[in-house]
DNA sequence: GATGAAATCCCTGTAAT
DNA sequence: ATTACAGGGATTTCATC
């Protein structure tokens, strides 16, 4: 499952804690002694501050964010997909199953899931999709520009 | 504007670029030594890779996945908004200037944006919707869970 | 032209204040 | 939370294939 326990009581950040947390947003291979520079504490108490921040399940995890067109995906999908009666689980199966599909969100409403999808190509999308009609009915839409790209929760 | 130009001819990725930008994936902050360890080649190797992946733009940045319940947004709202005529610039405007949309991509289709959302609660959710409403039509879904979690495209 | 090896430098983590 | 110190990692240079 993608469930994972949200604590108790949520964690209260300090004003460091926002600098550390937008800092390493901004660059999460920054050596400590640079975060440390940043948000003007020593570097141990900033590694012990990373730390913590990983302990209490606020961080998640350091990751890279990749550039989907450098790789030969021109085109970016996100998809509608209400499954047949019978079919829910068959059809998360086949979209956890299908590489393309990069994220997906099961949700309240007649769509059943949301998802989005990299392609290299529009008749990829043909493709990717027809192992899903047999299943659902699905409503896709193109995107055209990225008016907020993923960018942090307001920390306050 | 969001967009950077995607290079003219897609990066060609070997058997180690995959292997290194998965172990990136799954932890960013590894050390250049156990990524090495991990593709099975030499430190310096390594990190000359990793910069090469950075200046051919495959890799966007390095950056930290945080956990929004951690920090007391236990709710998740995927949005679909339709601008009322003449207003969609406005209506992108008021969006990136929300920090709780955390996310806002521009489709085709009928609706224009579709967003995410990070909520305290569910009146916050309207709270949030109301600065919209005046310029656009709506469409919530809430996120009951996440079966697929943003995970890299097939690399190949 | 790119990879591996060795040396220097810097960073990280620990312990003590 | 900081400072000092010891250990390990990173980067540069150089030699190699």
């Amino acid at each position: 499952m993608t469930k994972r326990l949200a604590p108790a009581t949520p964690a209260t950040l300090d004003e460091t804690d926002r600098a550390l947390l937008a800092a390493l947003a901004a660059d999460a291979r920054q050596p400590v002694s640079e975060l440390a520079r940043l948000v003007g504490l020593s570097a141990p108490s900033t590694a012990e501050r990373v730390r913590r921040l990983e302990a209490q399940g606020v961080i998640e995890r350091f990751t890279v964010q990749i550039d989907p067109r450098a790789l030969g995906f021109t085109l970016q999908a996100i998809v509608r997909v209400k499954p047949l009666p019978g079919q829910l689980h068959l059809v998360e199966d086949v979209i956890r199953r299908i590489p393309e599909f990069v994220e997906c969100d099961k949700v309240t409403g007649d769509d059943c899931f949301i998802c989005r999808l990299y392609l290299h190509s529009i008749e990829q999308l043909d493709e990717i999709l027809s192992k899903v009609t047999e299943r659902a009915e699905t409503s896709t839409a193109i995107v055209k520009s990225t008016p907020v790209a993923r960018r942090l929760p307001p920390l306050g």
